[in-house]
DNA sequence: AAAAAGCTTACAACAGCTGTAAGTGTCATA
DNA sequence: TATGACACTTACAGCTGTTGTAAGCTTTTT
């Protein structure tokens, strides 16, 4: 399957030298043109690997950099003229991927870019919780250099609370997601599995998380936040 | 906990600085000073990134480096004063995680580490195979931006196989892996186990790659490799 | 052609996950 | 502080998916 890259980069004319060097390579590009809310863009393309300029207009390429690793996780590889060591501390520090600065050769940038993409291969489904990652396929929880396949029901349950971080989520919603449509709820059978959740969580040395919220649902708090709200 | 590190460089004088310098910022170091087997040793060190000087006496770093890949799968930073475009390219190849050329400044060196470790984390016990990532504890296969929960013999079985790759491995062995001692042998009971995991694999869409060698065992064959050695 | 090695398939035993049900604990309000 | 509603625990039986068994088939070698 041919991989997708998203090139945010604002000087027209490197734009497209860098979209054709990739596509030559056998890459299928998208070119960010806009600035506006980048970020949401690339949420939409949902591109295999960014390439991120940080001299953007607008909005600096770091504040990109941290919501997009934030949102979705996807690699990012900083190409930019920058070459302050400040900025490349910067930029790994926010969770690029990887840090180059131009001009770059050509071998260099598609070595480094095939190299990152071996590396994300097949993790784009990691969820990324505090302090762990949940598969969301096989529902394999890693944590503290261990891996755990979960039952199936509890990672059904620790998804839906990783997708909604410190919010109420209903019984009605949890029900649903154990069982399809939430016509019939058994709040017992509810009941049991989160127990069941909350006891192999703690056998792994999570921090006990998620507090119940009388005649509500369930709240997924997140470790050690300092402020509430 | 502290992260370790192996420092694998001949030069003294570098060795030392570069341990002082990693120990300063927190890390536990183990210096490799005799190279005749250097992965065997790496593998018994077993540690969190492995920082590796590419002109090493005897056998080449680049080949250390394949080892150490191949076997443990421990995150590898070169740090080399060659600095020919080739080398980098066969170094990222070969799956190194990051290619640094000397002399190196300290803050960049020290983000490279942080940067890979922090990439690395809770993925320690991933095995690379051609095209594919298994992990150890969970028989988790990641393949194609999907993930599958083996069987757990199945499990076994890819596992060995994937530490002896282009080797024969004897039936007596493959038993041993599946239910401990290999005193009891069971040919049949292991036929079929190949069976299945040959079947996962195909349904998966992974080449086949497990040859009978008459008489033996069986031979994993990597795919699409071009050179042997 | 026959023997040896390798492979396929169906089936029953087994393990681990799930829902059920009955009972215990905790909280909020009168 | 008594009461009822809600929240939690535990044991158990049914179910699903994995495993070893056994019988028969195919391929290879001589």
């Amino acid at each position: 399957m041919m991989k997708r890259i998203a090139v945010v980069e604002d000087e027209p004319l490197i734009r497209e030298e860098l979209a054709q060097m990739l596509e030559k390579a056998g890459y299928q590009v998208d070119k960010i043109c806009e600035f506006d809310d980048t970020a949401q863009r690339l949420k939409a393309l949902a591109p295999d690997l960014v390439i991120l300029d940080l001299n953007l207009p607008g909005r600096s390429g770091f504040q990109v950099c941290r919501e997009v690793k934030g949102m979705n996780g996807f690699p990012v590889l900083v190409l930019t003229s920058r070459d302050q060591m400040q900025d490349e501390l910067r930029a790994l520090e926010l969770g690029a991927d990887e840090y180059l600065t131009k001009p770059c050769r050509r071998e260099r940038l598609l070595a480094r870019v095939s190299n990152v993409l071996k590396r994300y291969e097949g993790r784009s489904n990691l969820l990324e919780g505090d302090g762990f990652l949940l598969d969301r396929q096989t529902y394999t929880l890693y944590i503290h250099n261990t891996s755990t396949v979960l039952p199936r029901n509890q990672g059904k349950l620790l998804e839906l609370f990783l997708g909604r971080p410190s919010q109420t989520v209903e019984k009605e919603e949890l029900c649903g997601a154990l069982w399809g449509t939430a016509e019939f709820i058994d709040e017992n059978a509810l009941q049991v599995n989160l127990t069941r959740l909350k006891k192999t969580m703690a056998d792994l040395g999570m921090e006990q998380k998620i507090v119940p919220v009388r005649g509500k649902g369930y709240r997924w708090e997140s470790g050690k936040r300092r402020h509430e709200e």
